[in-house]
DNA sequence: TCATTCATTCATTCATTCGGA
DNA sequence: CCGAATGAATGAATGAATGAT
C-alpha cells in the first residue's frame, strides 16, 4: 500500500494535501501516554483545544479520503491513485501496515465523525498521525488477512420501531436496569433477553459520547442557518 | 462559502442575466426552513407543506433543466448557452462551483423525481436553492473534470427477467434473507451471492422510498413539526 | 438527455471480546 | 455483570453503467 509520504513529497504547492495533520500541537499528539495509558490519564477537564484539534483532524482526513473533486494541480497518476485509496476502508486497513493493528470502517468512520471517547480518539489520533506522518517502509504492503474460520455469529437482530421505542422510554427512567427488569421487557417485547441487555449497554455508551461529546461545539455552529434540513 | 445574501447584493445581473427560471415563487426557496410550513402558498388541502414546497421546486428545476421550449423573452445568446447547461447532468456539476460537492445525474434525477427519502432530499433542496438563488457563477466555470482512472468496478451484472421475478417473489415473502438463504437463491438463479444480496440492499431501499413517498401526496402522515427536524 | 438498475462508500445499529472487581 | 474498544451487518447516500427515448 502505497504510503503518505509519496504524495507528500510530490505535494508540496498544495496546502490543501498536506494535511497539517502533521502539525499538529504536541500535547494533543501526546500520544503513548494517551493511547497505552490505563495509567492516570490526564485531565479531560479543558478539551475545547483538544476538541477543536480532533475536528481538524477529521477534516483533513475526509479531504484525504475523497479528492475527486478537488482541482488538483499535480497530474501524476501515481498520485491519483494512491488518493484513490483513501476511503475509511483502505486508512483502516494501512494502519495494519506500520502499527501492529488495523482498523475497521467502522471505527475510522467512528473517528471523523468524533464519535468516539475521549480517550479512545486520542488513541487512534495519534496512530493515524504517524501513519500520516511516517515516511520510511515498504510498510506499503497489505498484510494479509488471515481469514479468520468465522464462528457463526448470532444472527443480527432488527428492532422494531416500536420495540426500540419502548426501550428508549425504559432507558430514561432507568439507564441501567437489572437483570429481573431486562427480562421483564424482554418478555414484554418478544426479543431475547440478551439482546435487550446488549441493547442498553450499547445505549449507554452512546448517551455517554453523546454527553461528553466532542461535537458539542460543531453542535452550536450548526444551528443557525439550516439546521433543520440535515 | 460565500452567503446567498451576499451575492444577493451583487446580483446586479437580475434584470439581464437571470432566466425567469431564476424567480420562482420565493416560498418555494424558504429553504431552511424545512419545518417552517410557514407558507402563503395556497395550503394544498392536508398536504404538508414541505411536499408542496419539495414539488413546486421539482417543477422549477425541470423547467430550468429543459428550457428549449421555454419562450424566453431574454435574447443574451450568453443566456441561451447558460440555458445549454442546464442538464440533470450539469446541475449537478455546476453545484460544485458554488458548493463544496457535486452530484451525479443520477442523483438530480432522483430529486427531480422526488425518489429520495425525505431527508435527502430536503438536504438536497437547500443546496440547489441556494445555488439557484446565487444568480452569478452559475453559467461560470464548470470545472473540469479529471478523468479517474477508476479502480477497477466489478463488471455490472445483468439481472435476466426471470431472476428478477423470482427474486422479486422471494422478497415478498421475506425482504430480509438470511446470508443462507441468499446463498441458495444466488445458487437457484446462477447469480453470485454478492449480487443477490445487493439487490436485496436496493430493493428495500426502494421500498422504503415508496412507503415514505414523497410522491403520495395523498397521506403523508408524518407530522411536519418531526419530519424534518432531528 | 432522462430514467433505472446494479454497485460502492459512508453512517448507524446490534454484537463480541476482554479486563476488572 | 459492566464498561470500553472494536467490528460485522445493515441502512442511507450517492454514483457508474446501462436502458429507453
Amino acid at each position: 500500500m502505497p504510503h503518505p509520504s509519496v504524495v507528500n513529497g510530490a505535494n508540496t504547492l498544495q496546502g490543501g494535501l498536506t494535511p497539517c495533520l502533521y502539525k499538529f500541537p504536541e500535547h494533543t499528539l501526546s500520544t503513548s501516554s494517551c493511547a497505552l495509558g490505563h495509567s492516570s490519564t490526564p485531565l479531560h477537564q479543558s478539551l475545547l483545544a483538544e476538541d477543536s484539534c480532533l475536528s481538524d483532524f477529521k477534516q483533513e482526513l475526509q479531504k484525504k479520503s475523497r479528492s475527486t473533486d478537488e482541482p488538483v494541480d499535480m497530474d501524476s497518476p501515481e498520485i491519483r491513485e494512491l488518493e484513490k485509496c483513501y476511503t475509511q476502508t483502505n486508512v483502516g486497513e494501512a494502519l495494519a501496515a506500520l502499527h501492529g493493528s488495523e482498523f475497521s470502517q467502522t471505527t475510522i468512520c467512528h473517528f471523523e465523525n468524533l464519535q468516539l471517547s475521549f480517550k479512545n480518539a486520542c488513541k487512534l489520533k495519534s496512530i493515524l498521525a504517524k501513519w500520516l506522518g511516517e515516511a520510511e517502509q515498504a510498510g506499503a504492503l497489505f498484510n494479509e488477512k488471515v481469514g479468520m474460520n468465522e464462528m457463526k455469529r448470532k444472527h443480527r437482530t432488527t428492532i422494531s420501531l416500536i420495540a426500540k421505542d419502548a426501550l428508549e422510554r425504559h432507558f430514561r427512567e432507568k439507564s441501567k436496569p437489572s437483570s429481573q427488569e431486562i427480562v421483564r421487557m424482554a418478555e414484554g417485547l418478544h426479543l431475547e433477553k440478551e439482546v435487550v441487555r446488549v441493547w442498553f449497554c450499547n445505549h449507554r455508551q452512546r448517551e455517554k459520547r453523546v454527553k461528553t461529546s466532542l461535537h458539542q461545539n460543531t453542535f452550536l455552529s450548526l444551528s443557525k442557518d439550516q439546521a433543520c434540513c440535515l
